[in-house]
DNA sequence: TTTCCTAACTAACGGTTGTTAGGCAAAGAT
DNA sequence: ATCTTTGCCTAACAACCGTTAGTTAGGAAA
């Protein structure tokens, strides 16, 4: 490598261009001069545009699971696994804003097989915040509710943070989580 | 007119691929194949594509305002009127899924002056409900935080409903209503 | 009947898309 | 010193994009 990273670079032009214009309105030109080289020669690093996309939805995925899947096989109290929960996927956005853009909004253009793969990662992942508030609910530790849709309800809730958060902001990604997880828990009731 | 609508059933055919497929990715050909006609044939209905999406937009956006400002103009006690609010934008969601997705997405697509005009009326909506949060503290009946955070954890979390709403589900749009505003009263803890 | 209008058509425009082919210069390995 | 690889280039491909121009068929109005 005479440039150190060049595929990396690469991937961060798409990331800041995906995650703004969307998939479809990115050309694979509009990456190249981002990065300061003509289009064809991306594919001296990279297979084709869906590929960037599909390395960066996992990249995604990868990043919630790991943050939180030790959270869930710990031993604390239902409440308190979900509350760091919330606290973590929140933090994952917020540090990664552009990449979880990508993969709340870009992922229905990959191709079906992936597709499948995604929605099947998704449903492993929100299937361990179903668990614990099915756990919190049974413990009466929760209001008892359908747990399905509180699942639901609540990771749609979180994600909404990509479409507003900013990094130059004033809020940090772990206050960010800290308000999200207190808000969800208590309401806006006092 | 010979068919009576053909603009609206243009419309409606804009209305399923941009909210499914997203604008960018969607050609004026498949609108016209939807509605049986060829891609040159829907110039004789409509301006061009960034039109439609615009109509789409402020169609959403009416919706939207149609609905909640009578709500904050009435003389109800702020909790009251949060919840009706609440429950109302969800329902308008449930019931336009597919404008209320076309707006929170493709909006950006517009012209720079377009966005700029949909940006200024989401910031009026958005008064609205900051309006309400910050009474209902001043009288002491939410919890005191920075209402400007509130309001905007509060509308991103409505809004996520359209990314999994369906309307062939079980629930219907006031039920999802209900849900949406108990829960983000009273928190997920009993 | 003749005229006019409408909604559709085909053809084409200039430009853009993702991607491949082939070449060239520099650097590393033998 | 020669060979091979690497990273980029230009040129081009076939397909597709939004949109315009010109035409035609059919019904309404005169």
């Amino acid at each position: 490598m005479s440039t150190p990273g060049k595929k990396e670079q690469i991937y961060a032009a798409a990331r800041a261009l995906f995650s703004t214009r969307g998939y479809a309105a990115t050309t694979v030109r509009d990456i190249a001069k981002e990065v300061g080289i003509r289009g064809a020669s991306v594919y001296a690093h990279v297979d084709g545009k869906e590929r960037i996309l599909w390395d960066l939805v996992i990249e995604a995925a990868d990043a919630f699971r790991d943050a939180v899947r030790p959270i869930m096989a710990s031993p604390l109290a239902p409440d308190e696994k979900l509350r760091l929960a919330m606290a973590e996927h929140v933090t994952v956005i917020a540090r990664n804003i552009e990449t979880s853009t990508i993969y709340f909004h870009e992922w229905q253009h990959l191709s079906p097989a992936r597709k499948r793969a995604v929605r099947d990662r998704r449903d492993t992942y929100e299937q361990l915040f179903r668990a614990v508030i099915a756990e919190g609910m049974k413990k009466r530790v929760f209001a008892k509710r359908d747990p399905r849709h509180v699942s639901i309800v609540l990771l749609s809730s979180l994600n909404g943070v990509s479409t507003w958060f900013r990094p130059s902001g004033p809020l940090s990604p772990e206050s960010l989580g800290a308000l999200y997880a207190d808000l969800l828990l208590k309401g806006i009731l006092r």
